[in-house]
DNA sequence: TACATTTAGTTTTATATCAAACTATTTATC
DNA sequence: GATAAATAGTTTGATATAAAACTAAATGTA
């Protein structure tokens, strides 16, 4: 009874309203609004069936010469074994193209083709236009605490 | 030749430097951090072999009676047949239970098992943990700072 | 030189995730 | 009341992801 009363009370509205308004459900959110966002994107300019990851493999590529597996790993923060499946898939949209180091053949190079290459400028944009939608309204004071504040937090891990 | 000297150089180390820490990649880092956060303080209070997303489920069940799929499914933001598979194991681990509605045969209403309740202390528990750590070294100002910018980068989209 | 250790990547296996197609039931419309 | 439309969930198929085991090559050490 009393259980009851409380559960549909102003109180535990106001909790449920804040749960899903707390720093980390925002975070969370708002993460999968940019992934949305670039897939979106990314369809519209003709690049389809790819996901961020690729997206993100490719730029990180775009004005590198080339980079290794290991190093791309790094790059965009996902496992090796998953770059292997990544590079493979782009591999067959004949976006990036591997090599092997000549010295030290346990090294492999990853590098954009020439039609990986023209994706350059799309992903550009596709980053200026999220930083627009990202920062709409906000100042450059706003946009410093912001990140200042979100470092802070990164470092609290 | 040119293009080396720029790469080498202050300026692209900047735009490297900015690129590792601007408001999505940290976004997308923290999200990261607290996922591996509380994974482990899980696996550390003897809840092993479950996802975050689990943990999600007993966690939105928690106080309350009862949830349909759907409503489980809007909770964590997790596509419906997700919840399903997600679900599934839940029960395997005895955790929580499916019982069908008696008046609309299509409802299915998910519950924690005496099991599964036992468990919420360990969650509110980690969900403290894991607010002291996010948050340490922050002002109440800063708090509300950081809320509000965030608010306003998820009405963005 | 031989053996152990480290390093770079791949393969294997398992899981979370979603979209699309599907089933079953309820509600709306004629 | 019969048929169409909507709703709640599940199943199927595909993909991204990672951990663990593995292969192959380079490096260190005896």
């Amino acid at each position: 009874m009393l259980r009851n009363k409380f559960e549909n009370s102003l109180i535990s509205k106001y909790i449920v309203f804040m749960k899903t308004t707390d720093a980390v459900s925002l975070i969370s959110k708002i993460r999968e609004q940019v992934n949305r966002f670039i897939v979106a994107e990314m369809a519209e300019q003709g690049v389809e069936g790819i996901a961020t990851s690729h997206g993100d493999i490719i730029y990180t590529l775009a004005g590198k010469p080339r980079m290794t597996m290991a190093e791309v790993s790094r790059s965009i923060r996902k496992d090796k074994s998953t770059v292997t499946a990544l590079v493979d898939k782009l591999i067959r949209l004949e976006l990036v193209q591997k090599e092997k180091d000549a010295t030290d053949t346990r090294i492999t190079f990853v590098s954009l083709t020439p039609k990986g290459e023209a994706l350059k400028p799309v992903f550009e944009e596709i980053s200026h236009k999220l930083m627009d939608s990202f920062y709409t309204g906000f100042s450059v004071e706003e946009k410093k605490e912001l990140l200042r504040l979100l470092m802070k937090v990164h470092h609290n891990f």
